[in-house]
DNA sequence: GCTTGACCTCAAGTTGACTTGAAGTCGTAG
DNA sequence: CTACGACTTCAAGTCAACTTGAGGTCAAGC
């Protein structure tokens, strides 16, 4: 059991985000104290993965629905897969834009949309971009996550 | 040449997505023929390479920054393989969350944060996270991405 | 028993990246 | 030559994800 300025200073997360995450679903206070909230330790865990979800580029909404409706993470596996999928694709877009950037840096080309490799590079990353599936659940109507 | 209509059928971003763009001094038009402006076939090439950027989590403020001030490319070797080691780091973490999900899919324990494993790769992610360098440049002040 | 500081609620403000709307301007096809 | 449709500007609206502020509560130490 901990007050939420614990959790915070052991998670790096501030309390006003803590509250915030509370009031929207993603976490639980397990009780309270007085007026405080009283958190599990488990909250830590589940605040790294909320923070590794943000850092991969996910919304809230897409990370609250990787947990079950209960808290608990507790997904159809296909469904999972493909959220592995979609990480997949999006780091072939991180490398292929690391690369770009790689060859600009060497590249001694005057400018370089007009170096050939570069637009070679910029030709794939568009063909990929048009093919894949895009990405998008279009949930809307309620400032809760998890309800 | 080519009008806003053209660029946003060919390139698949909204006109106002380009009025905006040339506001904050992403792209430029060429010219006007009567109100209208006119887009040099060069600007697709920018566009992709700013869906590539956005896709893979950049600002438009670091993608800015990844063209030279006037447009073209045109920066320091090192701050280009700056960005490039942050793009790696950032395929790690999205490597972190896909073995994550893809262990939370193929686990049998009933609660994965009771699973060792999967633990063990938050553990991971956490300290990767701790040690990493909080990017960020810290802009402000003004609405234009480029002056 | 009182002060202090960490918490509380609720409303409003902020930032980035756009989108929408109203009102106006053109060039071209009929 | 006029009507149409594709453009224009500018202000305001929207959405996510928070943060800030005002005003209030409470338990623990002195």
């Amino acid at each position: 059991m901990m007050d939420i300025g614990e959790v915070a200073e052991r998670s790096g997360v501030l309390p006003s985000t803590l509250r915030y995450y509370e009031e929207v679903g993603l976490i639980r206070s397990i009780s309270r104290h007085g007026l405080r909230r009283q958190f599990d330790a488990d909250v830590l865990l589940k605040l790294s993965l909320i923070e590794l979800g943000k850092a991969a580029g996910f919304s809230l909404a897409e990370i609250a629905g990787m947990f079950g409706k209960d808290g608990r993470p507790n997904i159809p596996r296909d469904q999972l897969h493909a959220k592995a999928d979609d990480l997949q694709r999006q780091m072939l877009d991180l490398r292929m834009l690391r690369d770009a950037l790689r060859h600009v840096a060497e590249c001694p080309a005057p400018s370089h949309l007009e170096c050939p490799t570069f637009r070679k590079l910029l030709k794939a990353a568009t063909r990929r971009r048009l093919t894949r599936p895009a990405s998008g659940t279009g949930r809307r109507g309620s400032s809760r996550l998890v309800e």
